[in-house]
DNA sequence: CTGAAAGCGCTTACAG
DNA sequence: CTGAAAGCGCTTACAG
């Protein structure tokens, strides 16, 4: 590729730096870097010049001397399946909490949207062009889980949100899920449903919804009430796939009065099929879903869901992958999440 | 900072590529940027080591050389008000479609949240992490424009989403917002509805909510209908702003069938005023908002809106910044919005 | 506290 | 078609 580039201005180095403060350049670096090996009037002097000619250190000259980028690559992976506006609220609302993070880490953060099905290796660190990567992204963790095992064969720094589970490849922080389809099940018991449906891949491709699963089915049978197998239906993260699930569970012809799904998303095309098929929310059906995604609070009516907890999550991610690079000792955390209650699973609904 | 890299592995280098492949350095550059000056022969043992030691370019080293980053940054401006988790998702979607636009490209990219009250001036790329800037949001444009003016006065390379007016510092593509505000006027004229209140700030504070203001006073004239200068509240691009209008405009007791927002976000804050005023929408007031939103559709009724091409505008923002960088000259364009009917303005509700 | 010098890993004229 | 060499702009031992 050829970029010529038409701008005439001479860029400014620390030379012309040192030039106009009457130091060296290796002076310039220490002021620059922070070094307490200046005099206060030196520091001065170099500082003036800086502010004078707009002066900003070349990131790549310092990188490829540090040999440290000081950037942080977030790779966002989608179904291969979600067309363009597809992404998924959840992790975008965790992109934003990331981006703020890494920001305040005095870290730069590149954003890349993968394929599952991509080849997409451990490009950014091999290159040098990031300390470490962030993984993000609802998918077949069996396929994953090898491109994982990949990452920690070369060293690559790298932390993930998902399901936290014993003898994963590298680091995972994410919800106590479990712990998240517990409150669902005992919100569901609590208003008296007995016959609740799960909607969502509960196998070991997706751990994340199988956890969720897990602690719904405790909760309910703690409560007395059986789940019942027949009720749970398969889905991907997806309205579309909530909304094809539902119709499924529908065609079944088994009586039920509740759903957890799995994730928001596919509680909102749960609803849409019900409401397609004259049934109530919550009245007939009540509803629970899973991200606490602001759509939620505004579908009709309003989604009740176990809220992730996105705002603490990019914190943890950059703070977890910044002590992998400083080779600190890190630690698989599980936030908690809480339940929000709407109207999708009003108590009063059901007489 | 110090940040002591615990991995023991040798980086590869070009050097080790050359050893392996029995040709000097300068060679295996060749090779990998696709220079024709190379004999088939040796291209294909220099690749085959590329490939046995899983060989990458050092990104800065070679930006160094090049002096060319092949990175774009996007910027992304918030009003101080909002709080972790209120990115208008707009905003968003077009990070979402120039994400995709960017690896179209070959181009990496940074994000960044910014305050407008920030001092961003051109860190960017006068550090060399990017070789141009993508600004978005709505905000002040009349704070903003000094920055802009900073940023042409220092020939840093920028495009951004907004208002296309004359005179403008840079090159900036957006919505024809005009059009949209027609086609909004248009429609709810077309469903009759005479007394039609414009929530948002319809100054020059605002250019892409006054020309959706102007677009709309336009088309309703045209049909025949004089907009009350009474009915329009300022709000800013939140659900929060959006309420609070909605519940001034109440409160100055005005009969309205009808309410343009001049965006989502506060249609959807509009809507909830209303709701909890009693008033019913569609029947007692018709509700459009402009951008298009995933949530519009799921708001309680699903809002009409005049929907700008998020799709369309990534791949123009990143193409226009590309050329800008290459020295090409770069047009301004204004994509076309189309309108998505929806319940809150369905025909059928006022008799 | 400061300066001279080496070197990070590339790309690209230059010479052949 | 290929190689030797210069140099991009920094940081950091090393010497003083």
């Amino acid at each position: 590729m050829n970029l010529p580039d038409q701008r005439k201005k001479h860029r400014i180095t620390s030379l012309d730096i040192a030039d106009r403060a009457g130091v060296s350049q290796a002076t310039v670096s220490r002021v620059l870097s922070g070094s307490t090996l200046v005099s206060p009037e030196t520091r001065r002097r170099v500082e003036e010049a800086v502010r004078d000619l707009n002066y900003k250190v070349d990131r790549h000259a310092s990188s490829l001397r540090t040999q440290r980028a000081s950037t942080l690559a977030l790779l966002l992976f989608e179904d291969p399946t979600a067309d363009d506006s597809g992404i998924n609220p959840f992790f975008l609302a965790i992109l934003g909490s990331v981006t703020r993070a890494a920001a305040r880490h005095g870290q730069d953060l590149l954003v890349s949207f993968q394929q599952f099905s991509d080849d997409w290796h451990a490009d950014y660190e091999d290159s040098m062009k990031a300390d470490g990567l962030i993984l993000l992204g609802y998918g077949d963790y069996v396929t994953h889980r090898a491109k994982l095992e990949l990452l920690v064969a070369q060293d690559t720094h790298f932390v993930r949100w998902g399901a936290v589970l014993p003898d994963q490849p590298g680091i995972t922080l994410g919800c106590d899920n479990v712990a998240g389809g517990r409150l669902a099940g005992e919100h569901l018991a609590a208003i008296g449903r007995c016959h609740v449906a799960f909607i969502g891949d509960a196998s070991e491709h997706a751990p994340e919804f199988q956890a969720r699963h897990t602690g719904f089915v405790e909760a309910m049978a703690e409560a007395g009430v059986e789940v019942d197998p027949a009720l749970q239906v398969d889905a991907e993260s997806t309205e579309e796939s909530g909304y094809a699930a539902a119709q499924v569970l529908l065609a079944r012809g088994l009586p039920f009065d509740g759903i957890f799904a799995a994730c928001d998303t596919i509680a909102l095309g749960a609803m849409r099929a019900l409401r397609e098929h004259g049934l109530r929310v919550p009245d007939d059906v009540a509803v629970v879903g899973f991200d606490g995604i602001p759509i939620a609070a505004y579908a009709t009516p309003p989604l009740t869901t176990v809220a992730q907890n996105t705002a603490a999550a990019g914190e943890r991610l950059v703070g977890a992958l910044m002590a992998q690079i400083r080779g600190q000792p890190v630690e698989q955390v599980m936030l908690a999440p809480s339940l929000i209650v709407r109207d999708s699973s009003h108590p009063q609904a059901k007489a």
